[in-house]
DNA sequence: ACTACCTTGTGAACAAATTCACAAGCTACT
DNA sequence: AGTAGCTTGTGAATTTGTTCACAAGGTAGT
């Protein structure tokens, strides 16, 4: 397959997104124009996007809502239930372990973990924090497709490495650092101060200019 | 100025924290090798960064850390502290409130806010909750310069209207979903479910192409 | 079955971002 | 003072991503 742009998939969430959102209302079809308007791009950006991965409409109809989500996650890979572990049983892990959102998007938190003897056996957003130490086993016998990382960023790169050595291919990472992973694993990384930058940027340097 | 890509500022941000790093443990010197290999980028990329906004180093040697240091602090507007208000006193909210890496950058939380008449009045992260019907009036009156969002995808909108309308001029929102604001202010989403979801179509469409 | 009217899918044109490649400039050493 | 060895700064080339524009294909009404 062709090489997908990081921006295009980005766009296929919100879609799928406003397509849950109108077929929930009930609406039967819609346009690229439609989605473009929801999404804020525009139409040809849509058909360009969908056509990377088949043609899924009617000319002069537009797309049958219901099939465009369920291709949509398919694409996306939302068919099933994903197993994602927490790294970290801090504030932000624990906020995360008990966040509705990522279950509504099949995404369930199944297990934290962390090193301080203190969090251990205490439960976290509902799930008892386990010792760190049983992690690479519980990857290893297929607990986890996913890992979410809410560790300070000291420590993260110690742990990206524990969890690819373990055979994990997913990581999202909250810690504010540069972490590197092989080639074959998917890491993303989440700097919440990054995003603050971007904004006082923006308003020290005179920028109009929205950028979403 | 011309326009500056946000791949560009995202970068800044990064060089930032190495340079940061290696200050602090005494490095004098750094040269745009070192810098690309530690923010994962090449070389040019760093100098054609640097090059929007002045030149800072010297040929032969390479950059001054302390020097580049303050002049990437200048540029990113982090010379002075920010007022950042939380809205919505939830668990990330209260996560993000007490996050300490905030403000070692110079974002300081100065306000929390909330509807729920069960949270105003507690303390969240040190701060205590206000009632919501006094955000407009405490933004008129200068006391924020940012605004983090952790409401309900539903609720979102609203409050960016409502603090655009006070004069507000950069968002940071966490709600899972798309927001508009006027072109003057500069809104930033920070989606889980979506960084997730390109999380599972690396896992389901591809096996390769690590993505930071 | 014909016409009028939509909207998709897509090559081609365009714009933006990245990488290349090298002259310019600085240091250190002799 | 001259030379060797670095590293910057930057136009040019290249690659990547977005927008344009329109033929193709479909519907609905008559």
């Amino acid at each position: 397959m062709k090489r997908i742009a990081e921006s295009t998939v980005r766009r296929l969430s919100i879609y799928l997104s406003f397509l849950e959102e109108i077929g929930a209302r009930g609406v039967l079809t819609t346009s690229s124009d439609d989605l473009a308007r929801l999404g804020g791009t525009t139409s040809a950006q849509v058909r360009k996007d969908l056509s990377f991965f088949g043609s899924f409409g009617k000319r002069g109809l537009g797309y049958s809502v219901p099939e465009l989500s369920t291709r949509l996650r398919e694409i996306l890979g939302l068919g099933n239930k994903w197993n994602v572990c927490i790294v970290g049983a801090g504030k932000i892990g624990a906020a995360l372990a008990r966040y509705a959102g990522f279950a509504e998007r099949g995404f369930v938190v199944t297990g934290v973990y962390d090193s301080d003897p203190h969090k251990i056996g205490k439960t976290s957003g509902g799930v008892t924090v386990r010792d760190i130490a049983h992690l690479e086993g519980d990857i290893k016998s297929g607990a986890y497709q996913i890992a979410i990382l809410t560790v300070p960023a000291e420590n993260a790169q110690h742990i990206v490495d524990l969890v690819t050595k373990a055979g994990l291919k997913a990581i999202l990472s909250f810690a504010p650092t540069r972490l590197t992973a092989p080639a074959d694993v998917t890491l993303r990384t989440v700097n919440m101060a990054m995003e603050l930058e971007g904004l006082t940027f923006a308003l020290t340097n005179r920028g109009s200019d929205n950028q979403q």
